[in-house]
DNA sequence: AACGTTCTTGACCGAATGGTCAAGTCACCG
DNA sequence: CGGTGACTTGACCATTCGGTCAAGAACGTT
């Protein structure tokens, strides 16, 4: 639903798209019913309707949203960082950090990647993440600072690595992101052989 | 429904089984209703509950036969190597072979963490193969072939960074298993900076 | 105050959905 | 053959879901 939104309008919807995405991450996408949303904000049903076409379209919206602020955050994170190693410890330390803030979209994103009719949302924004932190390895080969490999495939290698200790040892056991960051960088760097 | 079962019970339990993972895969868990699954495979809505109690039940044996199968898998692959970073290896390589037979259960497995419902059923088996990977790894530190760091912390991070290797290469962009495995025996082994 | 637009209400609807069950079929054993 | 327990049928049910809409409230502008 494309309209013209009074600032009242803009925090409703807002509103909605908070509370919506805390309770798909909490019960789950599909058990939570458009209802459950509306009355526990003790608004009509009319009102989602006013602003999403559809329960799919706000998910898909939610998506897009935090995935923006997700990559905002890294890009202001690397600032104008020369060294590309250290830019890329320094994203996957913003990465953790905005995740630590924003733990919800984290199980969002994981159900949204099992869902075909979620998965192109994440997967066009995934790709971007992949080209950027391609590009910084690129450089980094580039100047020697490390071995010649496929830079997209390290990239994805990154990714995978750090999203799993972050669920594990952030969410899951609630140890201090540091120590996670630290060791994600670690392994990103040096695997398990280590220097 | 913990019952008697003939082997033609059994047979039809499978087919119920491996039929519903595959639609479950397909259109997802929720979507995917209990007629959906009865009907294509022309039997009566009463086959389904003289089997199971109930469709998450059935999920649950779903993900629970199927975690025990890849686990007898990597078991098989290791065998009695002596190496432990060879193990290691041998176990990154099966488990991608695994997947790639078995693809529907990537997919199943990734929506059944983002369910708090299916999550635990998830947890129990990825803690056991967290700590048969983390006794490698103590065993490769001890004998001095790889740096001294937290074993079970190296282990999630593998099982990460292979999961996104295998998602991104084989699944999504069909490309060989073996330069798969390859890059990420080589990621988890040497990190980005390389030997 | 009056008017057009943005926003809100909540009863209502058709279409599923997960699950039940009384009745019947099949395979095997004595 | 007769009987027993394993299996199968499919109509049925209560409930819930996403989505609609006619009516009206709130707001901004003049």
């Amino acid at each position: 639903m494309r309209r013209k939104l009074t600032q009242r309008g803009k925090d409703r919807r807002r509103q909605l798209m908070e509370h919506a995405a805390a309770l798909f991450a909490e019960r789950g996408y599909h058990p939570t019913s458009v209802a459950d949303i509306v009355e526990s904000l003790r608004v009509g049903k009319g009102v989602f309707y006013w602003y999403f076409s559809s329960k799919e379209e706000l998910l898909s919206e939610i998506l897009r949203e935090s995935q923006q602020d997700l990559r905002r955050r890294q890009q202001q994170a690397i600032g104008e960082e020369p060294n590309p190693v250290v830019r890329i410890e320094l994203g996957i330390r913003a990465t953790i950090d905005w995740f630590l803030e924003h733990r919800k979209y984290f199980t969002l994103f994981q159900f949204a990647a099992s869902d075909e009719r979620f998965a192109p949302v994440l997967r066009r924004n995934h790709d971007v993440a992949i080209a950027d932190a391609a590009r910084h390895i690129k450089e980094a080969i580039v100047e020697g600072l490390i071995a010649d490999q496929n830079p997209e495939m390290l990239a994805e290698a990154i990714v995978g690595a750090c999203n799993q200790l972050t669920r594990t040892y952030v969410f899951d056991r609630n140890e201090p992101v540091d120590r996670t960051a630290e060791a994600a960088v670690s392994f990103c760097l040096h695997g398990i052989v280590g220097t």
